[in-house]
DNA sequence: GTCTATATCGCGATAGAC
DNA sequence: GTCTATCGCGATATAGAC
């Protein structure tokens, strides 16, 4: 074959003829042989890139959680926990925002397959995980860590999930609305059915 | 065959026969032929009654989906929203006390398996769109709805995984616990680093 | 790279339950 | 008799072993 033989080369192929698979025919009716045909590699080394169907529109996730960790690492050590994930979430989505034709393709794929939603489920609990452990390093007890984790996680996909949405959304934006919602829902001070909010959905 | 043909039974002998193999052999060495073999069925009727190898151990939620429903319904309109969720959980969680056993037994399988945790959080999801379908008709925009629900069931899951995990936790009270860190995590009128806990883990 | 197990699902026939 | 659950058989594709 004229094509190189590097393997991040036929990985990147991999992932792309994937997505276009996906989007073409839907998800289950693309098979991995047909996947790694277009990308030009046998069926077996599909699999020794990715350990399964799923995980092949998944890579992006591996690349937000080695830019999360740093921010999380740096965040300024007398912030409050839910504002100093805040701002390492908001460093990290900056690289998503150049992006947003590919994040609209993967969406509607993922949207569409119950077992594609269900992998990025578990993608997002093990950016959850990332964040519980940041949060202990800066002193919270376990339980409350692992609780904190999944809530912000939750407003960050709540967040991204409005962006991939909304065509006029501003993913920044978003996610600041989405903490300032969160605080909304369990500050007593700010009585709690008031609607006072920027951009509310 | 001498089995009784209701349907009914057939469905609950292979999930009983699904938990046992599980637990006895794992997961990934339990074949679907082999449950049905134990509850005395063809490996074919299996699939009549689940979707697939992950289904059969996912019943409990259908059913505390069940009692979930009319209780967030029966909620006081009066209630802040997080306040009328945790009613609604209490009175849920009600029923899984009961079932220590059966809840250990099906923990302990599901935390080995990563297949099986990744259709756990499935069914959360689910769950959480019940939520949000409720506090929708209290009157919450869809956007915080939704993510209002994904946070008390972040909250509820963080509850039950500590509850089976610590074999002398009090599941009503992890809780209620787990609801009062949230209003700690996010209430600035309580400074934010405060630890003045009850139970904190 | 090749070989194989097995999860998953379609179809037609059968057989209790009402 | 009409359902509906089950059976028996077959096909395909994923995923893992050698």
């Amino acid at each position: 074959m004229g094509v190189p033989r590097s393997g991040a080369a036929a990985r990147d192929r991999l992932e792309r003829a994937a997505l276009e698979l996906y989007t073409e025919r839907g998800y289950d009716h693309s098979t991995t042989a047909q996947i790694a045909a277009r990308a030009g590699v046998t069926e077996r080394t599909f699999f020794r890139h990715f350990a399964d169907k799923r995980e092949v529109l998944f890579n992006i996730e591996a690349r937000l959680n080695e830019a999360l960790v740093p921010a999380l690492a740096d965040a300024p050590a007398d912030l409050p926990p839910p504002a100093a994930v805040l701002q390492a979430f908001r460093w990290m989505v900056a690289a998503l925002e150049d992006n947003r034709a590919l994040a609209e393709a993967r969406h509607r794929v993922i949207a569409a397959t119950p077992a594609l939603r269900e992998r990025q489920l578990t993608k997002e609990t093990a950016m959850s995980i990332l964040v519980a452990d940041a949060l202990r390093a800066r002193g919270l007890p376990k339980g409350r860590a692992t609780l904190l984790a999944q809530v912000c996680t939750a407003a960050l996909a709540h967040a991204v999930h409005a962006w991939v949405t909304d065509p006029f959304g501003d993913l920044d934006a978003l996610l600041v609305q989405a903490f300032a919602d969160l605080h909304d829902f369990f500050d007593v001070g700010t009585a709690n059915g008031r609607q006072a909010h920027t951009g509310a959905t």
